[in-house]
DNA sequence: CGTCTTTGACCGGCGC
DNA sequence: GCGCCGGTCAAAGACG
C-alpha cells in the first residue's frame, strides 16, 4: 500500500454541500472537489481512484463515521445550499506538480482547475479533520451546540502560506453540550466566495446530537447597528465588520427564499458602493473581504418589523427548529 | 446565576 | 535560536 492517508472524505450525490477531499500521500495534502457536474464528478472519482487506488473503498469503510459528522447538512435542502467550487489554485503559485502533469497529459483541461496542490507540511499529531464548505444555511442548521472559544486573523485563508495581502477571520468552537467532547469546529469565510463558510471540524462527539441547547443566556447579541448609530463608512465595515459574525444577518435572513438570490443581492450591494465610491482604491481582496451596505439599503422600522415575522417564520421550520444557530454568525434559525 | 461572546495573552509547531 | 503563525486559554462583560 502507498503511502497514503485518507485525512477527510466528504460524498455525496446532491448538491447539498461542496464535496472536498483532503487526502495526505507523502506527507502531503491534497485536495479535490467533486462537486460540479455529474460528468465532472465522475471524471473527478475516477482520477481520485486511479491516482489514489482504494480511496474510495476506505471511505466506505470509514462512512459511517463521516455520516454522523454531517448529519447537521444531510437536512439542507440542496436549494439552499453550496455548490461554490474552492479554487485553491490562485492561492497556490507554481504548484506545478504530479497530479497537474498528469492532468496536461491527459490533455483534460477541465481537470486542471479542479485538481489541487498540495499545501503545506501537516503539523505533528494534527487530528483528522473534515473540511467543507457551506453556505449560511449550512452554519444556521448545524444540530449540535458550539461554544465560541476563540477567533483570530487568518491571512489569507485557508492557505495562509500562499497568501499576499488579505485576512480573514477564523472563529474557533468548541462542542459545547458535554464538557468533556473534544469535537472542535473551526469557520472562516470563503476565500472565493465572501457567501460561503468554510468549516472545518476536528475530532468527534462523544456523546448524542443534543436535542436542544442547554441555555440561551448570552447568545442573543445586537447584530445590527442600532438606529442612533451613525452610518457605516465603508473603512468601517473594512476593518470591525469584516467577520461573518458581523455580516451574515442580512445574508441569511434573506437567503431561506434562495441563497442563489442572496449572493446576488450581495453581489450587487457591493456593485452599488464600488460604483459609489470608485474603484480603483480597494484591492480585489478586499472587495471579497467586504460586506458593504449601500446607501440605498435603509433598516427602517419596516425592514426590521419584517424581520420578526420572518423569525416566527423560521422558528415553525423543522429544519431548524432546534440548532444552535443563535451563537453563530447567522441567526435564520432562532 | 449560568452560559455565552469577545479579545489579548500565551503556547507550541514550523521554517529559516 | 528566533520570529511567525495557528490554536487555545481565561478574564471581563453581556444576556436571559
Amino acid at each position: 500500500m502507498e503511502d497514503w492517508s485518507l485525512q477527510a472524505i466528504v460524498r455525496g450525490t446532491s448538491a447539498d454541500y461542496t464535496k472536498i477531499v483532503d487526502v495526505e500521500k507523502d506527507g502531503q495534502d491534497w485536495f479535490f472537489d467533486l462537486s460540479g457536474t455529474d460528468h465532472e464528478k465522475k471524471f473527478d472519482q475516477e482520477f481520485l481512484d486511479s491516482n489514489f487506488p482504494g480511496i474510495f473503498d476506505v471511505s466506505i469503510g470509514s462512512g459511517d463515521e463521516l455520516e454522523e459528522l454531517y448529519k447537521p447538512f444531510y437536512g439542507v435542502s440542496p436549494s439552499l445550499a453550496a455548490q461554490t467550487v474552492l479554487d485553491f489554485q490562485e492561492q497556490l503559485p507554481g504548484n506545478v506538480d504530479e497530479v497537474h502533469k498528469k492532468a496536461d497529459h491527459e490533455s483534460d483541461h477541465s481537470l486542471e482547475t479542479r485538481v489541487y496542490a498540495p499545501k503545506y507540511k501537516r503539523r505533528k499529531n494534527q487530528q483528522k479533520r473534515v473540511v467543507i464548505q457551506v453556505s449560511a444555511d449550512g452554519l444556521a442548521c448545524d444540530m449540535w451546540a458550539w461554544r465560541k472559544y476563540g477567533q483570530k486573523p487568518i491571512k489569507g485563508s485557508p492557505y495562509p502560506r500562499f497568501s499576499f495581502s488579505l485576512s480573514l477571520i477564523k472563529s474557533y468552537y468548541r462542542c459545547s453540550s458535554s464538557k468533556g467532547c473534544l469535537a472542535r469546529k473551526q469557520v472562516e469565510q470563503s476565500y472565493t466566495d465572501p457567501g460561503m463558510y468554510i468549516l472545518t471540524y476536528t475530532a468527534e462527539h462523544s456523546h448524542s446530537q443534543p436535542t436542544r441547547r442547554n441555555s440561551l443566556a448570552g447568545t442573543v447579541r445586537q447584530k445590527f447597528p442600532s438606529p442612533k448609530s451613525p452610518p457605516i463608512s465603508k473603512l468601517t465595515v473594512k476593518q470591525e465588520k469584516s467577520t461573518e459574525e458581523e455580516l451574515s444577518p442580512i445574508k441569511t435572513l434573506l437567503q431561506v427564499s434562495s441563497s442563489t438570490e442572496v449572493v446576488e443581492i450581495i453581489k450587487h450591494e457591493n456593485k452599488s458602493e464600488e460604483l459609489a465610491v470608485g474603484s480603483g482604491e480597494m484591492s480585489h481582496d478586499d472587495h471579497e473581504n467586504d460586506f458593504i451596505m449601500s446607501d440605498n439599503f435603509k433598516l427602517n422600522e419596516d425592514f426590521f418589523s419584517g424581520l420578526e415575522d420572518f423569525d416566527e417564520f423560521i422558528s415553525g421550520l423543522p429544519m431548524c427548529s432546534h440548532t444552535s444557530a443563535q451563537q453563530f454568525p447567522v441567526r435564520s434559525c432562532s
